[in-house]
RNA sequence: GCCCAGAUGGCGGAAUAGGUAGACGCGCUGGUCUCAAACACCAGUGCCGCGAGGCAUGCCGGUUCGAUCCCGGCUCUGGGUACCA
């Protein structure tokens, strides 16, 4: 019989869904296990095999899992709103959810292909109505919370406002905007529209005026982690900076919590890296500088070198600007300003190191010297971070002493023996010079005394500032969230819980409207009680920040999770996903779930408790050289001899870089009398690893390798291919190597297409090989060590074939360990052997130390400290010939000399160990 | 610039208590089977050298009886971030 992997494939694929054997509840019996994909975005070109390599490797976990008696929850689902899909709706004028449902249906039948063992029952789409109302319900719920720093915790608006009504928000400490301090009487007196703009500075979910990053090309705003290097991700256009007002998550108010609760996720420390610096913590000072009659806030790390101020800095967006600007410098500050609003953020990045600036005309006083410095407009200070002013000392910061040298601003040097003449001495370390009561202390010290100092004379506080920002969380286009907020006489006021959800209205076009509003301005009645709703949407990462709750029950109609099922489930126990999301989805997700923790709707402070980023499948191009101006192509050894212009060519017509001559003919009409030059009567193509992509020619689809190969072929290459967090090009020289094991382990089973098994006890040989097998596997599983226990399924077939093995027994616990990579082929096989429930339903084998122990025994011999070494030694050796070899043959005999060994561990061939 | 990760045959990669470097797979070479091919199987395969032997884990040094692994200093590659005071 042979290995019939389509016909094997298809079956058990139309099984476990008729079966439904995948689908999970509850069941306080057993012990749960989450494991959970990022979900994709369905786009148009559909997955390709960069794709599942995360997915196999969840599949593979979860299946281990279930064998290991574990109840596991695997959902999939599709985070379906996006620009994409929006932007192909302009092109051409399709529904974006009708181009959205298209390519979700493709995604599912390319993963049902592999094979996945998800429980589909659970599928969310964030796209839908039943889906996005749990959206719009906690955007209310953040709407109607502030963030008490008291408490640190999220609290509900009505106290905030009975605090207000007793004692005005003086004494209130709050994550918030600032804005001015009023009584309670002041509060009773103020209109509906100032109170509702006062509680704005408050909520987590607000609006406000804030620079944003505006891509004009999308029309619409970004937010931070949706742009890279001043260009959109999605589009690649550039970005500008942009006075607006938006809505807005208070992120920032959870910034000390995200940082602090990382320390107990098991996620690699890189990403945890990425996080903090994301984050951005830095602790300092902010300090008073007296300008004229005015008290000038500025934030700085570095107190210790205030002796050192020579200017000031203000950003050009900071509202000092005016205020300080005399009116003789007033036209140069005026145009300055202009200029800097005119470039895009893309223009302010490449300029860096053009050095640009202006005078106000003002001079501020140094609150240490006395000394008057004089006040600088320049954008490289930013309005977004500390308080957009800076005391500039430019023999410690490199960019003060750009800014210095280019204007000639005097530099004084605090560190003794530091050289400022080239470059700045930006380093925490020396001892402080010129400093007046800190001449003498090193840097770590003279930070905290000069800190205490200002405290002392009240001209300013400790500070600890973030470089996370509040997340802009307004998007002015269609496809996505509507906001459940409408404007009752401008003032914006939350929809009743109980009309959710806000359904997305159905318009003619999905360009903005002539006067520059968001699409959902053109739909008719677009309002709610006879007010006006909101017109833009909610961003890409709404809907993904709590898609791992609702998974725990799908389809409920009361909440976004039963506390039953969120009690069971709890949180992700393993999350396997690209680190492109490392800054964005897990940031906003973790500040998501903390919200809801502090409301009391999660049981968890943390959503993802062990992370894995796999590693990216990149393209492997293949090129062919065409001769200048002729239809002649070279092969890539003899190119050098001609002028030749390199052409991507489809990788699919391409094999181990031999290229298929009638097919490339048949490839593109313009190829259709294309000549070759080869080599040894082949053209061998030139190759690169690049990013995969249709452009490229070197996309290849998951389909064809499961048509010419199989599933198990397919999932089995991807994990043997290197290790799950490498990046790597995809290339399928070896994947013959890997179905060939499949065929192999096959033919384990027949003779003359019977199967043909033995019933016997097997043999201690046997039983090696397969406890060695279950024990690395169960290892390297747990460490998700894929590519090695793959190998490892090779070596223990190859022992058991020169062994003859055809116990049933070993095959039989052979192929429940093999069943989390290979399901199908194993499926087969478990029935074959008379099993009729699923695999899955079994356990994985127990280890048995006993049956692997090497041949060991130990002797006492004198010496001194523990080690190890190795030696070779003949089979059978008794102990007193092992000892002799040990200090006769060994590298360490030398060292053994005049030491005393107390024992020694043989294992002949292998490690000796000497115990002291 | 700063932070992080990495560098091993012709190729992907093993070796994670400091102890036979190159597992496993690909490729390549030779052989068996076949009319032939495909499939399969067997043997060989780090480099130099006819050989004995020598050299090998990016480079330079150190610790150690012994270093791919630990320490110091470089080079290069990949990722993140970018005027965050």
């Amino acid at each position: 019989m042979e290995y019939n992997y389509k016909e094997i494939e298809q079956k058990w694929q139309a099984r476990w869904a008729a079966e439904k054997t995948f689908r999970v509840k509850e069941d306080s019996s057993k012990p749960k296990y989450y494991v959970l994909d990022m979900f994709p975005y369905p786009s148009g070109a559909g997955l390709h095999v960069g794709h599942p390599l995360g997915y196999i490797a969840s599949d593979i976990y979860s299946r281990y899992k279930r064998l290991k008696g574990f109840n596991v929850l695997h959902p999939m689902g599709y985070d379906a709103f996006g620009l994409p899909a929006e932007q192909y709706a302009i092109q051409t004028g399709q529904h974006p959810a009708k181009t959205t449902r298209n390519n979700i249906n493709r995604y599912r039948s390319q993963m049902d292909r592999i094979g996945f063992s998800y429980d589909w029952n659970r599928e969310v789409r964030t796209c839908s109505p039943g889906y996005y109302k749990w959206t719009q319900w906690a955007f209310l719920k953040m709407f109607g919370h502030w963030y008490n720093n008291e408490s640190s915790k999220a609290e509900p608006v009505e106290k905030l406002v009975a605090i207000f009504e007793k004692e005005g928000n003086a004494n209130v400490n709050a994550a918030c905007t600032e804005g001015p301090v009023f009584s309670a009487e002041e509060w009773k007196a103020f209109s509906e529209k100032e109170k509702s703009d006062a509680l704005m500075r408050y909520r987590i979910a607000y609006q406000g005026e804030t620079s944003v990053n505006w891509c004009p090309k999308l029309g619409t705003v970004l937010a931070n982690d949706e742009v890279k290097e001043g260009l959109s991700v999605r589009g690649g256009f550039p970005v500008e900076q942009k006075k607006m007002k938006q809505w807005q998550l208070r992120v920032s108010a959870y910034a000390q919590r995200l940082l602090d609760d990382l320390e107990g996720l098991d996620w690699t420390e890189s990403l945890k890296d990425m996080q903090r610096n994301w984050i951005g913590r830095s602790q300092g000072a902010e300090m008073i500088f007296k300008v004229g009659n005015w008290d000038v806030k500025i934030f700085t790390t570095r107190a210790d070198t205030v002796f050192g101020v020579t200017f000031m800095v203000l950003a050009p967006e900071s509202e000092w600007v005016e205020r300080l600007t005399t009116p003789e410098c007033k036209a140069a500050v005026d145009e300055y300003i202009a200029q800097t609003k005119k470039k895009t953020e893309r223009e302010r990045i490449s300029e860096t190191k053009k050095v640009t600036g202006v005078f106000t005309g003002s001079y501020g006083t140094n609150p240490f010297t006395g000394e008057k410095v004089p006040v600088w407009v320049s954008d490289y200070v930013l309005s977004g971070y500390g308080t957009g002013a800076i005391m500039a000392v430019p023999a410690h910061d490199s960019r003060d002493w750009a800014f210095a040298k280019r204007f000639n601003l005097p530099i004084i040097p605090l560190i003794e023996g530091c050289d400022v003449s080239e470059s700045s001495f930006d380093a925490k370390e020396g001892t402080m010079i010129n400093s007046g009561f800190l001449t003498g202390m090193s840097v770590k010290e003279a930070i905290p005394a000069a800190i205490d100092e200002v405290e002392r004379r009240g001209i300013g506080k400790r500070k600890i500032n973030y470089r996370l920002r509040d997340a802009i969380f307004s998007r002015q286009r269609y496809w996505g969230e509507p906001f459940p907020i409408y404007y009752k006489d401008g003032i914006p006021s939350p929809v009743d819980e109980k009309d959710l959800p806000v359904t997305l209205p159905s318009i003619s076009s999905f360009l903005p409207t002539e006067n520059g509003e968001p699409p959902l301005a053109r739909a008719k009645d677009w309002t709610y009680n006879g007010y006006p709703l909101e017109t833009s949407t909610m961003p890409g990462f709404a809907g993904s920040s709590a898609y791992y709750l609702r998974y725990m029950g799908p389809h409920n109609s009361y909440g976004l999770v039963s506390r039953e099922a969120n009690e069971y489930w709890r949180n992700v126990d393993l999350y396997i996903g690209g680190t492109e999301h490392a800054t964005g989805h897990l940031i906003y997700s973790r500040f998501w779930n903390k919200f809801l923790y502090d409301l009391g709707y999660v049981c968890e402070i943390e959503p993802f408790r062990k992370l894995i980023n796999q590693g990216m499948i990149q393209g492997r191009s293949n090129f062919v050289y065409r001769i200048k101006n002729t239809n002649t192509f070279v092969s890539y050894g003899l190119k050098d001899q001609y002028d030749t212009t390199e052409i991507h060519v489809n990788v699919n017509i391409v094999n181990a870089d031999r290229l298929d001559l009638e097919a490339f003919r048949n490839w593109m009409p313009e190829y259709r009398n294309a000549e070759f030059i080869l080599e040894n009567g082949e053209y061998i193509c030139g190759w690169a690893v690049e990013k995969m992509s249709k452009s490229m020619f070197n996309v290849v689809n998951p389909d064809n390798i499961c048509d010419s190969y199989g599933a198990d072929t397919l999932r089995l290459y991807e994990m043997f291919l290197g290790p799950l967090e490498a990046s790597k090009p995809w290339d399928t020289k070896g994947i013959d190597g890997v179905h060939r094991f499949l065929r192999k382990f096959w033919r384990m089973f027949f003779n003359n297409d019977e199967l043909c098994l033995s019933d016997g006890k097997p043999s201690a040989a046997e039983l090696k090989v397969l406890h060695k097998l279950i024990k690395k596997v169960g290892d390297d599983i747990e460490n998700f060590s894929f590519n090695t226990s793959v190998s490892a399924f090779m070596i223990a077939l190859n022992e058991l074939q020169t062994l003859k093995c055809n116990n049933r027994e070993v095959l039989e616990q052979f192929t429940i360990l093999l069943a989390p990579f290979t399901p199908h082929i194993c499926e087969e096989l478990w029935s074959l052997l008379g099993h009729e429930e699923s695999i899955s339903g079994a356990r994985f084998p127990e280890y048995n130390e006993e049956y692997t122990k090497e041949n060991t025994f130990e002797y006492p011999v004198s010496f001194n400290g523990k080690m190890r070494f190795k030696i070779e030694l003949p089979k059978n050796v008794d102990a007193a010939t092992a000892q002799k070899a040990v200090l006769e043959n060994s590298l360490s005999a030398k060292w053994l000399e005049g030491r005393s060994v107390k024992k020694i561990i043989v294992v002949p061939g292998k490690i000796i160990n000497v115990v002291c």
